[in-house]
DNA sequence: AAATAAATTTAGACAAGACTAAAAATATTG
DNA sequence: CAATATTTTTAGTCTTGTCTAAATTTATTT
């Protein structure tokens, strides 16, 4: 089918759109894969010979219908698979990130379905990303990011925006996960810092961290 | 650590040195991974560069103890695939060959770890081959293939020579599975076809299925 | 022990995917 | 709007792993 770089930049490209709608830059993309812009540009030519997207020279890259399926089949393989890691092998949730990443790549429909079975057909990964089904649909939550609570407000912790290690083991030392409840008691204007409660414990943190944290509110 | 290409590499030759001690040839080695006689000429110089293989010119090639110790791991996590697959995914044994020949490749001591520990550290996989445990040990069972019995002697089925899907399928049909017992009725001595009987049932095999069934005998 | 056959290696080429340096196109600014 | 800065593409190179064709070495026959 395709290969691992191929995938990899259709994956990339797919989590960009979300905040490159008018179409994916060579340079954002470059970042995203750790590479050169001009090996990007060598990519998304052939990606567009096989037509998987849709470029203009200059003018950016968007995913094509063939593309975005198989982008979101590697998206839902690599979802599956850290869910795996976590719920049945015991691993903790900045551990899977980069075994999915190889994971991802193998390929076996069935595989893919067994393992969804298997799993109870879960909904959402391990930092609260959404699992696409077999067809390739998925919900989008109505999460906000906890940043944006105000005094007083609370929220249920959904999410990651960053699944860094660095963050995930942040948030494990601090006794945060997903579902617990987190109100805000205070909120300085000046850093954007909060003093929050979670489970009956006071805790401070600094705006990076509320920026990276999904909630959603009743 | 070390590329697909290499791991498949010294795995053949892992697996062509129990035929060929005195070191496996290029020929072998390529029929072996279906490539051209050249490319395995190539590939051994860097294997040989690497320190994973010993290699004279001509002489053929074996593993030294480091090209050994990552073949037996790669082999270890093809059976651990395997054994997985059928057992936790429903697969059938016949199906899960080419999907571990990519799962073998990822890379993690621990995924390799926890997912041993989860199948409850099982000693064959699911075609009766042994799984080597971390530190690379296996024992090596003494069975013996199902041709070299005589009239009236019986065995225990414990595994397959051949594990192609097409093999393993005609044993499934004719009810044939590892664990049951087999018995010689007759044996002809012109073609070395064989009437045996297993669970009451007779059936009359050609020497082609008794030469790729390994038995124990009692 | 030549002569022939078979196995193996070398030489040179190619595709995928990456890189650096330079050129070209687009964006931004005075 | 012309000058400058930024982004993107092109040109040329490199590595990995493969191939074909030719040369070389080893094995087998007469
Ligand atoms: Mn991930
Ligand atoms: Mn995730
Ligand atoms: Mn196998
Ligand atoms: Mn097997």
């Amino acid at each position: 089918m395709f290969s691992f770089s191929e995938e990899n930049y259709l994956k990339a490209i797919f989590h960009l759109e979300k905040k490159y709608q008018a179409g994916v830059s060579t340079n954002a993309l470059a970042e995203e894969m750790e590479t050169k812009a001009s090996s990007v540009t060598d990519m998304i030519k052939k990606l567009s010979e096989k037509e998987l997207v849709v470029y203009k020279k200059y003018q950016g890259v968007k995913l094509s219908e063939l593309g975005k399926k198989t982008a979101i089949q590697v998206v839902r393989k690599h979802r599956l698979w850290e869910y795996f890691l976590v719920e049945k092998l015991d691993f903790n949730w900045d551990e899977v990130h980069d075994i999915a990443e190889q994971l991802e790549h193998i390929k076996s429909e069935k595989l893919t379905r067994e393992l969804d079975k298997f799993l109870g057909f879960p909904k959402r990964d391990p930092h609260g990303d959404p699992i696409p089904d077999a067809e390739g649909n998925f919900s989008v939550a109505n999460k906000m990011l906890l940043a944006e609570l105000d005094k007083d407000e609370k929220g249920i912790c959904v999410g990651v925006k960053d699944s860094s290690s660095e963050f995930l083991r942040f948030l494990d030392k601090n006794n945060i996960s997903l579902g617990k409840e987190i109100k805000v008691l205070e909120k300085e204007a000046f850093d954007g810092s909060m003093l929050i409660v979670i489970e009956e414990r006071e805790l401070r943190i600094s705006q990076l961290i509320s920026n990276n944290l999904y909630i959603k509110t009743q």
